[in-house]
DNA sequence: ACATTGACCTGAGAGC
DNA sequence: TGCTCTCAGGTCAATG
């Protein structure tokens, strides 16, 4: 589930739950999911911290641990977050549980495993070490840098879309819906398309992503306009009499109009 | 340089 | 009802 817009989403709720208030104690239910980290460590550093910041990059969401230190999470394909005071409400694969002086908990949850949790002093280098591309939602990020990290090589434009290494945070279905949206056929090269298709790429891209803000992710509150909540072969066009086609694209599942996507 | 495949994990849903 | 199969919104490494 999780690329750009849940993450944001998931931002804003640690954002409105859990900060400023005193960590009393950390819980860690699966080994695996820690990066580059060991239990203790982590342990020691979220005692008696409090979140003070949340910031985004990408698919990485970081927590700001008393303005020193940054807990950075990834959330795979089924991470989510959960604040709830009831034990009764823990949702059911929790990996890290925080339990706060308040009596409340935040959750991390992963079904699959599949999610990271690490910490770093500094952000700006822990995302430079990833080698992570500026973020899709970034204010600053212009079309020409935008051209130039996606419109090259002889890859698929939707590849090229979810390179995190060229941008950072569109996943598979975001792709689906920006290629939907511009018109543009998700095999395309990305570095044979002409400046009109990647500015119409660009825009969609900033379009679709916050209205998918907007809207909390739920694909049920989408434009009608949108392919998101019609992800099954078969299903009818939202602008045109065609049909919705899968294919794959690098592996992935990938739903597309061909009368619209050329 | 790029596409493809399989691996990492677990569970939901389809089909029988 | 229960079994088996396929698939899932992410990423990485190995292979062609």
């Amino acid at each position: 589930m999780p690329e750009l817009p849940d993450v944001e989403i998931y931002r804003k709720y640690l954002q409105s739950t859990a900060f400023n208030q005193k960590i009393v104690k950390a819980d860690f239910y699966c080994p695996r999911i820690l990066h580059d980290i060991t239990e203790r460590r982590l342990q020691s550093a979220l005692r008696g911290c409090r979140f003070t910041a949340a910031e985004r990059h990408g698919k990485h969401l970081f927590a700001a641990l008393d303005d020193t230190k940054w807990l950075v999470l990834h959330f795979g394909m089924t991470g989510f977050l959960a604040y709830y005071k009831d034990p009764d409400k823990q949702p059911s694969h929790v990996c890290l549980q925080v339990a706060f002086d308040n009596g409340y908990y935040l959750a991390y949850d992963c079904q699959r495993k599949l999610g990271q949790i690490s910490l770093t002093a500094d952000m700006e280098s822990y995302i430079k070490k990833l080698g992570m591309g500026p973020d899709a939602m970034d204010q600053e990020l212009s079309f020409s840098t935008f051209k130039d990290r996606v419109a090259n090589g002889r890859g698929m434009i939707k590849s090229a879309l979810m390179d995190q290494d060229r941008i950072a945070g569109i996943g598979n279905i975001y792709a689906d819906e920006i290629l939907f949206q511009a018109g543009v056929d998700p095999k395309a090269k990305a570095g044979r398309l002409d400046e009109d298709r990647l500015r119409a790429i660009f825009r969609k891209t900033k379009e679709v992503l916050s209205t998918a803000i907007d809207r909390q992710a739920h694909p049920e509150d989408f434009p009608r306009s949108y392919i998101i909540p019609r992800r099954q072969a078969g299903a009818a066009c939202p602008k045109c009499d065609g049909s919705i086609e899968a294919v794959k694209v690098s592996g992935r599942t990938t739903y597309y109009c061909p009368k619209c996507q050329k």
